[in-house]
DNA sequence: CGGTGGGTTGAACGGCGTCAAACCTAGTGG
DNA sequence: CCACTAGGTTTGACGCCGTTCAACCCACCG
């Protein structure tokens, strides 16, 4: 346990994070980072991405439980996860909060801030963090000289919007099981896309964070989670996920 | 009632729309449509309204009913819907189909194909519509010139986000009335944006469609409303709805 | 070792889905 | 102009899934 607790930190990043403080000085490089193609350079060249690394110039530590923007702060940047793990949480005009989104190492935070120059969610950080900071304007000004970066750029926006139709469809016609089942399935592979098992992983969110992402409470996430392993779908034990049958997972979901 | 459907079509659309057939190779003319604020070419100025006149060189008549584009269709084009309504949907890996959205004019459609060249929803018209199609490609290279273009695209891509977003938030925390008193008021909304009356419209989809929107049966969505009349928080009848307190409805999804 | 926060489990309740039937409306063809 | 049909809508009865409220447990940490 403390072993996959491990082995799901360090590793994969390469360069030496040794500065303190929140900030740092220090270039970000997207050239030597190894999430790079799962981020916006991916596919640049030598040159491009040398640009690309003038913008994404800084830096930032985000410590456990602390905010990295909150709803309503005026947007400049976007951000992409170095490391660590984040959740959105939109809120209901009532004041009730809902996690919309867990994000990890490589994926990009604070796009739905660019509609109307203020961040529309609020983003926390699960464990201690660190992301690139991007500064919009320069970044838009560079993606017109560099097509291949406007293409990521879109792609990615793009990506995002698919990624909620997805859960939009499922918060809309799945019931609990099949609702766990894919939040499994995609934290799975996206485990998998970053070099980790994908069958076995650690739960870096509460019961409350997942049943408030899947619209669930967190008992009915509890019992679920006690009914897949009695059904030997999945094995879990605490934060503990194992999944001994990814296919047989996947069938619960329809495919 | 019939004066309310006809308010509804008509009025607005400017130009001429004497052209038989699905294609129309007439100039489909940005600078000319009273749409164009809240469409892309919002802000541009005159040449540059010339140059995005230039890609949106055609336009498309879907008759009610027809595809505009399926599921896994490759991606060449977005869409701005000129006049009439869409509703998009996607699909559960077992078939399920569920609405994830409804567009109306001013509205973009195909932006989720961007990030894999494929379409991820099915786009359908509801009733006989019009869109503009602009080739994505030259959308880009264009986008690359004119900064103010391609500030809009981001911001118009960045607000569907944010839609998906709220949606989400909705369907994950709010029951049947509060969704339902969401739906009309963001119909409310854009209708009043589009120059109609805020307080009276015709629901132009069936209670079917509405209900996979929001994440309910057909049979809940008909109880709601009359639930809600018997509030006197509107008043339906059939297709046709008033709200006679917009601030009254507005409470009960707690703003 | 006791305290605290998250997690599990149980029992009772209720909102919404399901199934079924009646109704209403628009469209069609006689 | 009316009868007929097909789709959509409404309404009712019933049951289930997930919520609610509460007690208990467990792991972690001072």
């Amino acid at each position: 346990m403390s072993q996959a607790e491990r082995q799901f930190h360090g590793v994969r990043i390469t360069e030496s994070q040794n500065h303190a403080g929140s900030r740092s000085s220090a270039k970000a490089a997207c050239s030597n980072c190894s999430l790079h193609e799962l981020c916006l350079s991916g596919g640049l060249d030598e040159v491009d991405l040398e640009a690309v690394d003038q913008i994404v110039a800084q830096r930032r530590r985000i410590p456990k439980g602390e905010a990295l923007f909150g709803v309503g702060e005026p947007f400049r940047s976007l951000y992409a996860v170095r490391f660590g793990l984040f959740k959105t949480e939109g809120l209901m005009p009532d004041g009730r909060e809902q996690v919309t989104g867990f994000q990890m190492a490589g994926d990009l935070l604070g796009l739905d801030g660019i509609s109307s120059d203020r961040h529309f969610c609020k983003a926390v950080a699960l464990e201690d963090s660190e992301v690139c900071v991007m500064p919009f304007t320069e970044m838009e000004s560079l993606s017109r000289a560099v097509p291949a970066l406007q293409h990521n750029l879109h792609r990615v926006m793009s990506r995002e919007m698919v990624q909620d139709r997805n859960l939009l469809v499922l918060l809309g016609s799945a019931q609990a099981a099949e609702r766990l089942a894919a939040f499994l399935l995609n934290l799975s592979q996206r485990q998998a896309q970053r070099g980790y098992s994908a069958s076995e992983f650690i739960l870096r969110m509460t019961r409350d964070e997942i049943g408030s992402y899947l619209g669930l409470t967190p008992e009915t996430v509890s019992r679920t989670f006690t009914k897949l392993q009695k059904n030997g779908l999945i094995e879990v034990a605490q934060k503990h996920i194992r999944i001994p049958d990814l296919a047989a997972l996947r069938t619960l979901i329809g495919c």
